[in-house]
DNA sequence: TGATTATATGATTATATGTTCATATATGTC
DNA sequence: GACATATATGAACATATAATCATATAATCA
């Protein structure tokens, strides 16, 4: 009865594998779909992969990444920030300048699946 | 020479892991590093996970995912047109209505990477 | 053929996002 | 303390993006 059913060209009814309330049911609520997207937008920007890649070679400190990536040091920061936030790098200051580091191997590993499925 | 160093307090260099010079060859081309973010812009939407993750426990058509979602029928085609073109869904004519499924199993491994990252 | 249902798509609009600029904070040097 | 260096941050601006509206396309049915 809560089958998802559509008309085909016979008009035969078309059941689906599940039905439509238990489908519903077993939706993650919104709040935490929305985490998970708002974790992979983290990696949706190419200044912030790349500031991820380098991380994954070699822990680095701002003014590092900023001459590496030929960028404006203010926005290096500014997505240091974002990074830091969604606990991808953690930093440790060193003297005046500020060391910063993958928070863990999670982020390579979510990196390198990304990489298979680009190179498919 | 290349090394990377920086003033530390007592005014001794600190030399990194890497070289500068390596480490700016070893980084792959811009344009790599943006085919891979531009692949997990696409995990970075609400909307978009909660079809990703209907079309994970069934194949689905767009009506389905519309009432599903309780969303505009056009959004979701918007949305689809973009989980298509990076190729993460697959789609079947039937009859008047279109059948999504999830192009392979890839996607919900990606899915649980971040799933389990979120939940650490 | 005309009406209906299912989906796609172009234009518009409101909002989100990334970069830059100016400036603040913090540490170290003289 | 005055100055230099390293980093962070708020405001402004330009661009990107998602949702909506209107409409087009496609398939089916009467």
């Amino acid at each position: 009865m809560n089958k998802i059913r559509h008309k085909a060209a016979d008009g035969v009814h078309i059941p689906k594998q599940l039905d439509e309330k238990k489908l519903k049911e077993a939706i993650p609520d919104k709040e935490s779909l929305l985490t998970l997207s708002e974790f992979f937008k983290v990696f949706g920007d190419v200044t912030r992969i790349r500031i991820l890649y380098l991380l994954s070679r070699s822990d680095l400190c701002v003014h590092d990444i900023t001459s590496l990536l030929e960028m404006n040091q203010s926005a290096i920061s500014h997505q240091l920030r974002i990074l830091k936030q969604a606990r991808l790098v953690r930093y440790k200051r060193n003297g005046r300048s500020i060391c910063y580091s993958l928070d863990d191997d999670h982020v390579k590993q979510i990196f390198n699946q990304g990489f298979e499925h680009i190179n498919e």
